[in-house]
DNA sequence: TATGAATGAGAATTCATTCAT
DNA sequence: CATGAATGAATTCTCATTCAT
């Protein structure tokens, strides 16, 4: 009896995303939704009172997500090229996820508890990039910039170029990985090991 | 006959950008355009043909203003107090061209011409920024890199922060922009004159 | 264009009255008015930018009415005649009136505006009766009690009538009527002229 | 297993009456009987079978209510006090009893159940009323008038000046009921014994 | 040009009611 | 007896858009 119904939910937070990542966020009505997840319109309105609350549960959910991603690498070389060909994936075949989170961030500039949850989410990715850097056992990477700050000029890197990768027609997205890619190593040769 | 017109619609324009501005894209209709720049909205009809319309002339704005900004710099050093702290301040106090600006980039993500539009706009900055490193008299700022990537990065770097900056509670914009100032000094010293 | 729309106004108030007396004010929805007034839902959204505005414009509506049916009576006995014939007829051919009025006062019960504009309406007839009541050249009708005090009792005793009116089965509202006019004609004999 | 079940079913009818009471008749509905009763939906529909049949039970409740009042009084004049102060007290403290009755009214204009329940209730006190006036062992209190009618005239003055009192502005309800007062006396001294 | 009345499609939301557990 | 998930119809309300003036 409760479990089947967190699995409900949980169904019907994907369909939201997936909603969003189809058709943008200003199309993300109770009718599209309730019409790909193929239940009543009052279905959903049983589990989330509002819209407000609906694209509250899809922030947490993706949170969720980010708490679990915490990656274990331990060569730096490796971690970089993993962590930026990873952000390039995301960017290509995985962009959606960009998508999704710019959506949000846009309905949260005017919605306090939305921007509340947003501003954790992005806390969360911080806070997770920082861990990362700090697990490749170097004092620092960059002379007087801490891991945080660190940690938090590559994330905001990373969502940038996602919004020119999502809107800039031919986008050399691989290229600018690449130059991403040499200035890195630039800066860890500097002051690395 | 013809100027008083062309000023209506600035004003209009000007008026639309207030109203995504103060309360989100969301909120931006015909009604609260109307009621904004106190007008009909009728009259809102004449000047823009659809909501696509007007959305796309608020774009055009913006790339216009854009095209006018181009500065002229000569020093290295001075450009990058200038450049950082002009960003630092649109952060700030004029943070609002980042509200408009992703509002606009997610309405764009699902309509092809606001999409080609932002595109535009997006390479003009790009360009402004690639014409800036260029005047600056260095072959290359960081070895492999191109004028031309390292604009994009370092746009892509201020549109990320600017997320930060306006969803993360107590986001320390100063301190992340000093670091970011350090790790430019650093880049230039690497391979600079 | 003025005019036009002041007809259109009033019709659609006459239309609402119109609703809530044949199907009750619970179902006076903006769709059954749009459908009796022949217009779209839209279009009383236009003249009534709520269902409140709604309530409170019917209100407004008959205050008015009530406002210009100031009579003229010279004869205390014609008087009694007129004011109970009439409310009896009121009460049986024109029983709407009451309908709507108490209808209208049980949705005022927990809204303020609508309160106001109840209280207004209740005070607008107890003065018209009031002001009869004086004109019909008397010190005091009954002693002790004021032509104000009067008057509201007079009233009160007419909707409290009306209620037992519209709701029991088989209420004789003419024998009703009867003594209520024996009564009456005992106490202006009482300490008359 | 009997008892229980009456027991809490005559709680949810006074957490009904509660609702109606607090937040007006348009806004009691199943959720918000079930979240003042803390009681799920469902078992609102054990209980009640439509919400008909809810507002019926509500009726029939104060009916009940009503045969049980039954007073004993013998002294005339002592009748008159009593009657009308615990009438002005119903008025002020006890206010709730009217909106309740006048909601239940207006409810059940256009549904025959509701309206024959209420018509019931409305016998009911009006008969209560009548034998109390044979009680105190007068033939006729006014001339002409059968202790039935006056019975009925009083009631109905009484919910008259509840309308009032419920609606309009700073209503002098104790100055009225002495108004009230004066004039019954009155009118038992003319024929009275 | 400018107005604002009118519209119909669709938005979010609520409701009484059903039913499997 | 009690629960609460599910429903679909209905409700209030908004929107972009049209059009006669």
């Amino acid at each position: 009896m409760a479990k089947p119904n967190i699995i409900k939910k949980a169904q019907l937070i994907e369909a939201a995303k997936q909603c969003v990542i189809e058709n943008g966020i200003e199309s993300l009505t109770f009718r599209s939704l309730a019409a790909k997840a193929n239940v009543s319109q009052g279905t959903i309105y049983h589990h989330f009172q509002s819209k407000e609350r609906l694209m509250i549960e899809i922030i947490e959910n993706i949170s969720e997500a980010s708490w679990e991603e915490l990656g274990s690498i331990s060569d730096s070389k490796q971690f970089i090229n993993d962590a930026l060909s990873s952000a390039l994936s995301r960017q290509q075949s995985n962009s959606s996820f960009h998508q999704l989170f710019l959506s949000l961030v846009v309905m949260s500039l005017h919605n306090k508890q939305m921007k509340n949850k947003i501003s954790n989410l992005i806390k969360i990715e911080n806070d997770n990039l920082s861990n990362i850097l700090h697990k490749l056992d170097k004092d620092q990477w960059i002379e007087g910039i801490s891991h945080e700050h660190l940690a938090i000029l590559l994330n905001s890197l990373i969502d940038g170029i996602a919004i020119q990768s999502l809107t800039v027609e031919n986008f050399p997205a691989e290229e600018i990985f690449e130059s991403l890619y040499k200035l890195f190593s630039l800066l860890i040769n500097i002051k690395g090991d």
